[in-house]
DNA sequence: GCAACTTTGTGCACGCGTTCACGAGCGGCT
DNA sequence: AGCCGCTCGTGAACGCGTGCACAAAGTTGC
């Protein structure tokens, strides 16, 4: 990590989306997508916030730093908003994703019409196991291991995604960023160690319940110890601290 | 929200570990596992921060906000500290886990190791399609959804997932509301709306593509445009700035 | 055409989380 | 036993993200 140098300014000029925008940039997308099936022309910002369960502040704040296309008065119009959305989020061209280990999890990622739905085909499977390599999931054959660099650079991967055993994680990643994937999404169970350029984003189901199961706890424990008067039925004094819902 | 009026010291009393901490402590539980499985006595902050990927003074804070066992001059011991994170995530008790929606996405989870292995056995599965009703996967039977509020009950279930379209998510959410279930794992793409007791967690798969994709754009951007030198083939350089890896 | 209402865009302040830096305690060595 | 080196625990500062509140701007009604 860099010390006091670069305070994060001098760099690029364009002003730095930040992380926690774009993700809800991400579903703001998604509902615009449903509004437009919908037929609706326009949204205001505490439609759209509301639906997307965010401060509809927030929501201005975060459109204005992809440039701001509302109209005073009247709010934003769905299609151009969505266009611009797509655009900024880098989507205008569809990013091929690879996926390695088809196990358990991989097999229903493979599967799972989320992702070519929304602009990411997924191009390319991996696993080494043999009984696996050869059979075709969604019109996809699954190749072995060995074959990432080849076959990710021939169909112009971007994308991967490691659903492999944890063993097995960090040497799927140093395939695929051999590469040259330089974004990773990561559901093994450890912390990949990549070159500065990549990016890897982690999703650890096993830590999502973890964090549920203490919050389970926390509830018990409040719930059993200090609670005298009241209903107890949650609402009200608004003891244990405010935040009770974090969709994060 | 509350305006000046409390400013979050009255309140319980007992430290409210905030989100992240609580995020990263299961990180930290699962890699004291590893070091305990390997034989591990002791531990140092910066070698369990570096392998959970974390600053070592974030670690050392956020293992005191749940009391400190560490031993000065030495580190932690393995064993001790991972038993009392344990408790302090509330893994004492099993939690049962109940899933709705066994579809593509809702089968690997109900098929998913890793969750009955870390403490959260799936005791309950539910959907609507008859065809599902009735089979077996992993030793658990799917009912119909209807059951929930009754299954859900008589299993002790404390944690939800809803793996169901994004249509049937908020029925479905209800019904494990109305079971008792006071902690929820979204993993359909839409926002739910849950009484304040509730605690709802969402995992979004197509918007942390999504987000990935944001940062190829970006990065194919800086790359073509204010690039020159440099040989492009990957490795080298790595002038786009900071942070690489966010390993969220 | 003017006034009033609606809704966006944004400067500002508050609070949270992360990081640094340093004091406090513990083990090992002589 | 005393000193030295190592590592934890934590107070303080920085930076970021969020939310409020208000000005700018556009639209509708008269």
């Amino acid at each position: 990590m860099p010390r006091g140098a670069a305070t994060a300014s001098g760099t690029a000029g364009a002003r730095a989306v930040p992380e926690a925008t774009v993700a809800r940039l991400a579903v703001y997308l998604r509902m615009l997508g449903e509004l437009a099936d919908r037929g609706a022309e326009t949204v205001s910002s505490d439609e759209l916030a509301t639906a997307s369960g965010v401060n509809p502040a927030t929501l201005r704040k975060d459109l204005s730093y992809v440039g701001s296309y509302g109209i005073r008065g009247v709010g934003y119009e769905v299609r151009p908003l969505l266009h611009h959305l797509s655009a900024a989020l880098g989507l205008t061209h569809r990013q091929a994703v690879a996926l390695v280990g088809i196990g358990n999890l991989g097999h229903a990622l493979a599967g799972y019409g989320g992702f070519s739905g929304r602009g990411f085909p997924v191009a390319a499977l991996f696993d080494v196991d043999p009984d696996l390599v050869g059979i075709t999931i969604n019109g996809v054959v699954v190749d072995h291991v060995r074959e990432i660099p080849t076959v990710c650079r021939a169909r112009h991967v971007t994308i991967g995604m490691v659903a492999t055993p944890a063993a097995a994680a960090q040497g799927a990643c140093d395939l695929l960023v051999r590469a040259g994937v330089s974004c990773i999404l990561n559901f093994a169970p450890v912390v990949l160690q990549v070159p500065e350029q990549v990016e890897v984003r982690k999703v650890d189901l096993a830590v999502e319940l973890q964090i549920l199961a203490f919050h389970v706890a926390r509830r018990h424990l409040a719930e059993s110890a200090g609670e005298a008067g009241a209903a107890g039925n949650g609402a009200g004094d608004g003891a244990v601290n405010g935040h009770a819902v974090v969709q994060s």
